[in-house]
DNA sequence: TCAATATAGTTGACAATTCAATTGAATATT
DNA sequence: AATATTCAATTGAATTGTCAACTATATTGA
């Protein structure tokens, strides 16, 4: 009996019976694309991108972090996290010190001028975030929350 | 009357109530960025990077694409998509030529080395889509596809 | 029909990302 | 306590991506 795997089948790359429009990576990709797209449109006015956009955000969510768990968070790899964040200091949008728990970890901070520049491009991103969600009822946005933990945790 | 923006309101950034563990896009980045990792794994070496993958998959799929098709697929910039496709063709992976029907188009297509890399990369992946649908049924799998296009739409 | 406009793609200068190798600090081992 | 190992972060070189300006072809409208 392989019916389990026969109705999986055209989920698989390889198989005969693949629908790329069937295929969730495919579409995580795209929406991930898009909407990267579209936020920098409103971040490219204020000196943002995609990149700083993401530390800024998590720093605003978390207060302080070291440039490893901002890694994580982002799902970054080190040296480039390391760069985007003394890029963001040099622009004064954080402070980055030596953690004092321990010598080999960098603290990173949002400054003033960093935080004042997270709550603009908040303001000016209601309206997309509007749109995103719009005809979502607030179960379906946690099933796709959900659904894509769960992928996201079976990769890990 | 308030009670639907107000249940929705954890999912704007902007609120007080805001969860990014609860935020379908901090998810979807999440998840295509440790995809993305997964693979390369696979890709790197046989020469390969995302980037080249997915203009490959796209070709495998459709036959022969122009570079804006392929642009639109990928969700990525003419530019962007133009150098990875002459990249490839220097490394002997596609073919590129002038559209007869109209000058302005450029034809990609894989080449025989290009398509061998393909189906090699396909059965090296094969271990990690199993994983990744590992506990989804089939009609769950057809959930997230629905839920992430719709997601796509609205910010179209 | 021919100028004006739109479309598809390309290029060069510049910015960001990535890999490999390295530094410096903390832990573990003997 | 001295050495080895691990961990967090950094750096330089090479690769890749992006913007703005441009070329070439096609389409539109006077």
């Amino acid at each position: 009996m392989v019916s389990r795997s026969k109705k999986l089948e055209k989920y698989l790359p390889s198989s005969e019976s693949f629908d790329v429009n069937e295929f969730p990576f495919y579409w995580v990709a795209r929406l991930n694309a898009r909407y990267s797209m579209e936020i920098e449109k409103t971040l490219k006015p204020l000196n943002m991108d995609t990149s700083r956009w993401r530390v800024a955000m998590l720093l605003r969510i978390h207060g302080e972090l070291s440039i490893s768990d901002i890694a994580e968070h982002a799902i970054g790899k080190l040296p480039t996290i390391t760069k985007i964040v003394y890029r963001m200091r040099d622009e004064g949008l954080l402070t980055v010190e030596q953690s004092e728990m321990d010598g080999r970890v960098t603290v990173v901070c949002l400054t003033e001028k960093g935080s004042h520049n997270v709550e603009l491009v908040l303001e000016q991103t209601q309206a997309l975030f509007h749109k995103a969600f719009d005809g979502f009822t607030e179960p379906q946005i946690k099933k796709t929350t959900e659904l894509l933990q769960r992928f996201f945790n079976n990769l890990s």
